[in-house]
DNA sequence: TAAAAAATTTAGACTAATCTAAAAAAATAA
DNA sequence: TTATTTTTTTAGATTAGTCTAAATTTTTTA
């Protein structure tokens, strides 16, 4: 098995790599609140039990073996934010520090059971797919708000920050996924995007439209 | 905040000073697997955090901080266990080595809400006590088979040993939590007792017969 | 109660993961 | 294309938790 300091920078490699080719000693280290000089130390690790590829001063990408272990704790994440909200209450911005702790039970057992326990889910909380127990998922197209034009309609099905002050704005605004929206107009002056959600309309600065993600 | 290596200490002495008065340096060492110069090195780690009573040489016990800590710890253990078996359908020889992972989840909340989602469950699936959110616990009296006399009849209500070859060898002999028994026979020669269960009679060894507890 | 045995502590070393500071390599800019 | 800046790596130190071997204290036994 591996360490729990492993497993972390295994995520946060996939994370930033999940679009892009590779992942820089100092994104890491942002990453992971850390230092480079101990990113590349770690790295090294990784690179010897083959779970990255790693040149120097080229920074990395996840082996096939490497993203099977990204993609279990990504897995656990998921199924735990589910498990938290759905059964246990929990309010869609109180999960996810909660779930960064109890992604690191080893258990493939228990997660499979906790899966088949709540239905198989397919999305989180956040409406983050949920890799099966082979690593498989669906990445339907989404699209910030911020890249759509004037009076097309969709679905909020996503985010792309996950901090506790965006979920409450969002919950404040009525935003939440799975609300029908339409987008009304788009203030040229500062990016700004008015939103039509149900009865009413609100306005969302353009940091908040790049952060919110809708289905068409 | 504890190191899991500390709070893995505490819940030892914990257990360790239950009945009797002093955890020896030897005793926690055997009981975490680990060397009696480690548990030197911890005791003074945690006799400055004021968690437990040591002088050198004579043993521990832990200060009402450091019980507290292991009671929440304990607590957490047994939750997650009746989680496993009564939600998750896990056997009860199945449980233990997982919730000693899970019992080091550090939010409070969580658990008090895992607790409310069970429905307060007073005992885990060995038949060991919860402790409530303010480590509360009712102690009634359990005694071993081995302590009981011809003829009295009682229903078994815990195990002194958690070990999956133990409890398996119980299923097998159809003696769970729960069921209700008669000591009709007890053979002078070696100990073991023979014990009425439902419709048939079987025969347990001293050794089993010291390791089940009955409430009469 | 002195000698032997057992238990405990001390001394010194190791590993994983981190850090700061300095050196080296790569990217950028004049 | 040379100088400057940025990024990355190396060197050496630190902390938590562990270990072995040696020293010390306590307990047991004769």
């Amino acid at each position: 098995m591996n360490t729990l300091a492993e497993e972390n920078y295994l995520k946060a490699i996939y994370h930033l790599t999940e679009n892009d080719g590779n992942a820089s000693t100092n994104q890491i280290a942002s990453s992971l609140n850390t230092k480079a000089s101990s990113v590349t130390d770690m790295l090294k690790k990784l690179a010897d039990k083959a779970l990255i590829n790693y040149t120097p001063y080229q920074g990395v990408n996840l082996t096939p073996s490497g993203e099977k272990i990204a993609l279990g704790i990504i897995r656990k994440h998921r199924l735990w934010e589910y498990f938290l909200v759905e059964k246990l209450n929990f309010k869609w911005d109180q999960v996810h520090d909660l779930a960064e702790e109890m992604e690191h039970i080893s258990s493939e057992e228990l997660i499979d059971r906790l899966d088949q326990f709540m239905g198989y889910p397919t999305h989180d909380p956040h409406g983050d797919p949920i890799p099966d127990c082979n690593g498989r998922f669906n990445t339907h197209e989404l699209k910030p708000i911020s890249a759509v034009t004037i009076n097309q309609c969709g679905v909020i099905s996503g985010v792309r920050n996950h901090s506790s002050s965006f979920l409450q704005y969002l919950d404040k605004q009525q935003l939440t996924i799975g609300c029908k929206i339409m987008i009304t107009d788009i203030i040229e002056y500062d990016h700004s995007v008015v939103v039509q959600t149900g009865n009413k309309e609100v306005q969302i600065s353009r940091e908040v439209a790049n952060n919110l993600l809708i289905a068409l």
